[in-house]
RNA sequence: GGCCGGUUGGCAGAGUGGCUCAUGCAGAGGACUGCAAAUCCUUGUACAUCGGUUCAAUUCCGGUACCGGCCUCCA
């Protein structure tokens, strides 16, 4: 298996440090307000990266983290914008990403730590830094001193220097370098808090990450992963927090970073007009067509969604659960997955070169004529699209949504039909076709009689 | 300004030092069908640009142009 590394800038071959227990943290989203799409690619990106894990080391050889950041200068915003108490903002939108997450067919991580429970454990990291002389107080801060270490920088390749060349670091004279960042900062009585030895304050944003993948998967793990726009300073700063914490440990081997979501070429922002969020895009299309549409781009490329793009993703699930439809009753057999796509998505994941061959098996499912072979096909298909997170869903549920009483009457209208072309009164037969056709519902016909779907 | 990444056929999007070939959509033709739909078969069109390395480059190296990202909160 390979990963593109951005530590080594190359695609590696991936070595577990324990193959009984791969361990993988990303860097989920601040619960302040709805998640928009580029929230859900990443998710769905890393979805499929533990699969594939799974699939190679045993489901219960892989433990994958994912957090939930709710304490941040964000939801104090919102909180002073909407009046709602910080509690209700963070459970209420923490519910909405969980039910997007499961729309889009995201597996539950093995823990989801939210940063206010680990509290005690961001103390204690900063106890550790000052001790080791890597962090210092000023004013109620506390600061990580970057210039304590030496290599700092050596994830996103940069040098000081560029830094602060760079001359957008926050300057505030209580800190010795521009460069050094927040650790600890103090709290105003009204605004979320938590004693701490420099008094009632509130963690900086990339501690949490510290502390919660070391608490969770250790000092030293596989795969850190989240969007290529965290590598700095977030991932450089957690990488200066746990290293210099944890002197001989190696914090993440492998840093896996998904390329930024677009919208129509450029970068989505509200100022742009854009900007959607999940639950927006899910009111036009199925989460289905969503999922795959992340998948037909490779995720170290920037990814740009368009409405166009997003209608092509559905009607190729059309195709695909049409193949389903018409073996729905068949039994699947104990093929695996395809080994082709095992590969493709072994090899960096690379999920444009698996769809390509998930084409060719659902064109296979087409022309198998025989019930062995049939089964045989089926079961590939569904076996491989598992490792993808797509056709999970019964394809007559998947043409015909949940509809009630729709159902019998297009189902009269469809016997009258076929009354009519027995009389040969193509007339009346294609009348009733266009009629339901108005509807928005297509009728087909084949050997086996007329089936009906919804559009 | 500094640091990254990209530029493939009408569109989306993989991949490769030479071979017959990504794949999908759209287009053209055909099979099936009362007609459709679905499905199947056949088919055209490509590697930004200029140099270099090589027997051979879309693929490796360098320059140029254009596009995008990061450098401040961001998945």
């Amino acid at each position: 298996m390979y990963l593109f590394n951005t530590l080594k800038r190359c695609k590696e071959e991936f070595v577990p440090i324990d193959e009984n227990n791969v361990r993988m943290y990303v860097c989920g989203p601040t619960v302040y307000d709805r998640a928009h799409l580029g929230n859900a690619k990443t998710p769905v990106v890393f979805d499929v990266l533990y699969r594939v894990l799974c699939n190679k080391y045993g489901k219960n050889h892989v433990t994958y983290v994912s957090n939930i950041t709710d304490v941040d200068d964000k939801i104090l915003n919102k909180h002073k914008e909407t009046g709602k108490s910080i509690r209700e903002i963070t459970e209420q939108t923490y519910q909405w990403y969980v039910d997007d997450m499961a729309k889009l067919n995201v597996l539950a991580p093995n823990y989801r730590p939210r940063a206010t429970e680990y509290i005690n454990e961001m103390i204690e990291l900063v106890e550790l830094l000052l001790k080791e002389r890597h962090a210092y107080e000023a004013q109620g801060h506390v600061l990580f001193d970057v210039d304590s270490m030496p290599n700092y920088g050596f994830l996103s390749g940069r040098s000081m220097k560029e830094m602060i060349a760079g001359a957008r670091i926050e300057v505030a004279d209580y800190k010795k370098n521009p460069a050094d960042f927040v650790l600890w900062k103090p709290s105003d009585a009204d605004q979320p808090g938590w004693n701490s030895p420099w008094g009632y304050g509130r963690p900086g944003w990339h501690l949490e990450c510290s502390a919660m993948s070391s608490k969770l998967l250790g000092n030293s793990f596989d795969i850190h992963g989240g969007g290529s726009d965290l590598i700095f300073p977030h991932h450089e700063n957690e990488c200066a927090q746990s290293l210099c914490a944890h002197p001989g440990e190696k914090f993440a081997n492998y840093w896996v970073h998904g390329g930024m979501l677009m919208v129509d070429g450029v970068k989505m922002s509200k100022s742009l007009g854009n900007f959607y969020t999940i639950d927006q895009v899910l009111e036009k299309a199925p989460a289905e067509a969503l999922r795959l549409l992340f998948l037909t781009t490779h995720y170290h490329q920037p990814f740009n969604f368009t409405f166009e793009g997003l209608e092509a993703a559905k009607q190729t699930l059309d195709k695909f659960y049409n193949a389903l439809l018409r073996v729905k009753d068949m039994a699947c057999d104990s093929s695996s997955a395809d080994e082709r796509i095992v590969n493709a998505l072994e090899d960096d994941i690379n999920t444009p070169l698996a769809l390509s061959y998930i084409h060719e098996l659902v064109n296979t499912l087409n022309k198998a004529e025989s019930d062995v072979d049939k089964a045989k096909a089926k079961t590939t298909l569904l076996k491989s699209a598992e490792l993808l997170g797509i056709l999970w869903q019964n394809p007559e549920e998947w043409f015909k949504g949940s509809v009630g009483d729709e159902a019998q009457e297009i189902e009269k209208l469809i016997a009258q039909r076929a009354e009519a072309k027995k009389n040969k009164d193509y007339a009346l037969a294609d009348k009733i076709r266009n009629d339901l056709k108005e509807k928005g519902i297509i009728l087909e016909d084949s050997p086996q009689g007329t089936t009906w779907k919804k559009i």
